[in-house]
DNA sequence: GTTAATTTGTTTACTGCTTGAATTATTTGC
DNA sequence: GCAAATAATTCAAGCAGTAAACAAATTAAC
């Protein structure tokens, strides 16, 4: 650790304080709040408004005697992020500023399945520019963009495996980077959706339904990676050691109970929105399948808590518009199988940006990196900003 | 973070490269290690020996030219670490020196259960004592103290509940802090004994097997203790949704296979010695009780691996004397269930510390309390040291 | 055997960051 | 209008790390 880190790190503690302050705080506040002195806090304030990652705002009224504080607050017309997605069956981009708020998305359906990745690039590309000249007209100057995708990523970028869109050994940020002219980020669509439904909680599992079945860990506010990038494998986590066989060379894996496809089977539906609509509309079969499907995810869910003591749980994907079925039935097996459920509660409940949560997430990574580390944002040349 | 804690943050950098080179390194080969000058480490490294936390040690013999360097090691006669353990049947006390090394270790017999707390606390305080004198004996200085209990503990040191001691809200700081004028943290015996397993891997889950099943989850070279200290309850992961009501209240938890009561109980033997002289006597009962519960735990260990992603697995308590039957199910399961482990190895061994991991680990956790901290130690008056 | 080369470790002048006190700015209360 | 109070800035000082020169101790070469 250098000097400058130290620099680096107060920038960043600053920054945190001011966007996690319920109102804008002053100066003096975020001085006694870190216990720097003032003239270092004002010193470190002007490097970021500087650098058009905070603003004063004015004065906010107050009681007693004394100079008026300057409030300080997250600039929403710095730096953005671009967040990007693919899926099955869709492409997604979105913008969001530095206060996380969404300032522009796009979805374009059609199936990739039926394309060679290269040229699901080349379509998310222009996508990727209409949302850059989107940014460009609000005023933003993107820092980044990060790609999610459902499949395996290794920590470069490259996607090692995605057996639903058909990719092996796709090296996206060598395909993207260039073209957009932005450092470009890949990771698990899980862990980015993850990182999209904070809800205030510093420790939760995001759970993410789709073809197979993925969580993204968050502990203490940080994505749990695992030792070697792979953690959050939920689908293949035995529910029934002599169960049916699955794709992964095991028996009884979760997958085979709540996975999309044994749950379109089982209810007899081809598709989500189906289902949906049968189980709303009283049909038996659709019901015994969610409750089947419940009951799987919560003996999997309970072991996880178990193991990791986290005391929310977010259902997403395709779990999110199911989550009336779902919730009751993997709460009851959370309140007899969870050891310390008695007096520890567990909130389970669905996400609340549904489909969106990937895109959302992988735009608040790259906006959540430079909040991370503003020092490298201030230091680049002002003619990228 | 202030000017004072970049030196701390250095000072414990330099210690932990020194703690960690496979050979005795130089100042020149510590700042290489870590990025600073060799000025900068000179003035580190001079700190650090005046405070008797590193030693030089004569030039090693080198190929090549040049001024020959002095190498420096962690000094064996700095400050220690005192361990103590309270369990079921026996007192024990433990003293490590800063390199890691036990010095001194005592046991001492007897049913804890049939003595009130308090009672049990002066018995620990006298061994404490001895240890304590040992320590000085050998020119250690000990930090601090930590305790073990095979129990929930409180953050503050509070043993809010151990049913197989009987204790309920027993505050054991505040009983032995003064008897012994050091400071004394207190830790279940699970986690502390994870902490003595390190290995060289900085993620791993120290799988404690005693009459109940518990796991230590170190992630990051860091024990993980989740949102609320109750992480690694691995003795209530469903095995079999549908299994063997457990005392928990749910059905099919891994304790109901391969915890000691069931184990004992299938293989039809009193105690877990005479369990490993039966199978290896080639009982068939033995065996056949053996694979069974290899095959629970490693349904749950893959799992958990699947969640976690660590790549090693240390059996420890009473599985680690029968770890030579029980690692090769466990093993088997793990390559089938856990997706990742086609390409990401999986390592199962049983913990080499046996039944001393606790108090090995709480010792250790004292010393380990100065490395991560060196200027602390450094900076208390030179009379305490 | 003397000298050059090489690597280690220390000294010295310097830069950057935080600090603390003094100073200025702007309001409320009397 | 004036004192009290609070906010923010300015400036000299101190401390940590840096870079480059220097001293020390050895090997290799002639």
């Amino acid at each position: 650790m250098r000097q400058e880190n130290l620099r680096a790190h107060n920038l960043a503690l600053v920054l945190s304080v001011v966007a996690s302050a319920p109102l804008p705080p002053s100066r003096a506040d975020v001085a006694t709040a870190t216990g720097l002195t003032r003239a270092t806090v004002s010193a470190l304030v002007d490097d970021l408004i500087g650098g058009r990652l905070i603003e004063e705002v004015g004065p906010a009224p107050r009681a007693g005697a004394g100079r008026p504080a300057a409030g300080l607050v997250i600039s929403a017309c710095g730096p953005g992020g671009l967040g990007l997605e693919v899926n099955v069956d869709y492409l997604a981009a979105c913008v969001v500023d530095l206060t996380g708020a969404v300032r522009h998305r796009a979805v374009r359906g059609g199936d990739q399945r039926a394309l060679p990745a290269a040229e699901v690039l080349t379509g998310m590309a222009t996508l990727a520019a209409e949302a850059r000249a989107a940014a460009h007209a609000e005023g933003l100057a993107l820092a980044g963009a990060a790609l999610a995708v459902p499949g395996l990523v290794t920590p470069s970028g490259v996607v090692r495996l995605a057996p639903n869109l058909g990719w092996r050994d796709v090296d996206v940020p060598a395909a993207l980077s260039g073209a957009l002219g932005l450092p470009v980020g890949v990771d698990n669509e899980a862990n980015l959706a993850a990182l999209a439904s904070p809800a205030g909680v510093a420790s939760y599992v995001y759970v993410s339904g789709e073809i197979g079945i993925g969580a993204g860990i968050v502990l203490h506010g940080e994505l749990f990676r695992g030792a070697r990038g792979w953690s959050g494998e939920l689908g293949h986590v035995c529910v029934r050691p002599d169960g049916p066989p699955c794709r992964c060379g095991a028996r009884g894996c979760l997958e085979q109970y709540a996975g999309q496809e044994a749950l379109l089977r089982t209810a007899g539906v081809a598709s989500v929105a189906e289902l949906a609509a049968a189980v709303a509309g009283g049909a038996a079969g659709a019901a015994v399948a969610l409750a089947t499907a419940g009951e799987a995810l919560g003996v999997a869910i309970a072991g996880m808590i178990n193991l990791l003591d986290v005391d929310t749980v977010v259902l997403g994907g395709i779990y999110a518009p199911l989550a009336p079925w779902l919730v009751p039935a993997v709460e009851a097996e959370v309140r007899v199988r969870v050891l310390t459920a008695g007096w520890a509660p567990v909130t389970v409940r669905a996400s609340a940006l549904g489909s969106a949560a990937a895109v959302v997430g992988a735009a608040g990574s790259v906006v959540r990196g430079v909040r991370d580390d503003p020092a490298r944002w201030l230091q680049r040349p002002a003619a990228v900003r």
